[in-house]
DNA sequence: ACCTTATGAATGAATG
DNA sequence: CATTCATTCATAAGGT
């Protein structure tokens, strides 16, 4: 229900429009632009703690007139670009193979997984081989996970990424502001 | 000739032909890039102002010598970081010498390197030598993937990943003087 | 709307 | 050196 594969090709006359770039490319761009995003919220963060603690200059205060006009993140969506997500289809492919298989599949191996699920959406090998990777790794961490006799220990929480999304999430809110 | 039609805000087979944006799309992002570069610098330079204006000690975070805790990542990894992390300015370092260095480095140079890098930060010989092993390798991956068939536009730009970090990071490094 | 979870991707380190 | 593993970062999807 998602995407529909119904949009028709881009013109290849583009190359007469001049702008042509790579997806690795856009991708950096978009990425470059985020990082700058939260550079920018990040600095104005600590300046108002710096306000705040001093009262202090207040004619300085926040870079008159640039109030960031654009969400990068969003134009970047608005775009197109986002992380590979596997249609369903390539999912059950996928799971299949991974269940017939004993180690990580070998290159060839991968490169014809990624034909086969050309087919059924856009992929690469690298997606590929990034799913497999996970997918091993994480059936193993659940395998040790539930080798804990269910009786206590429920501690295992890691609250460090947890603390460090809700900083970056209150600096964007802030940012929207 | 061509129908404009076509030509407009599309960029849906990206995944197919690379990643293909119009006139109006480049300048959008380009633009963006600039206002955050130039909204960082300033908010920078307010900062310096207040700080050699001022000279305080605010209780909440700057002390001296020590980090301010802007950056998420950072202050998530110094709670309990595990593996090493190279600062930005060692990043820096590494890749120079990667650029201009042929194979792995000697057993002497990595001692060198180390030492230089020592100066920077929390640093072993062995964060180097996998370092380099990393890097090459990963350099050659890259290699393999780009080999892809058709559609290639002309502008080089290159190292993806490090490169944001490098960005990011040397931001953060202008906030901490 | 916000928060959590699942998961794609990046990368330091280990292994052969 | 080539592969693989482990951890973590970042985001898409789903729940409340």
């Amino acid at each position: 229900s998602k995407s529909s594969a119904t949009d028709k090709a881009c013109s290849r006359d583009y190359r007469k429009y001049g702008c042509v770039m790579t997806d690795e490319q856009f991708e950096m761009l978009r990425r470059q632009i985020s990082v700058y995003s939260t550079i920018c919220n990040q600095l104005v963060e600590m300046h108002k703690a710096l306000m705040t603690q001093q009262a202090f200059i207040p004619n300085m205060a926040l870079v008159p007139g640039q109030q960031l006009p654009l969400d990068p993140v969003l134009v970047a969506r608005s775009n197109g670009r986002q992380r590979w997500t596997p249609s369903q289809s390539q999912l059950q492919i996928l799971e299949s193979v991974f269940e017939t298989s004993v180690g990580t599949p070998s290159k060839q191996k991968i490169k014809e997984i990624t034909m086969e699920l050309g087919k059924h959406g856009p992929i690469s090998e690298t997606n590929v081989y990034n799913w497999f990777q996970n997918r091993k790794a994480r059936a193993k961490r659940k395998q040790q996970h539930s080798m804990k006799d269910g009786e206590h220990c429920e501690m295992e929480m890691e609250e460090g990424t947890e603390m460090f999304r809700k900083d970056k999430r209150a600096a964007f809110d802030m940012l929207q502001k």
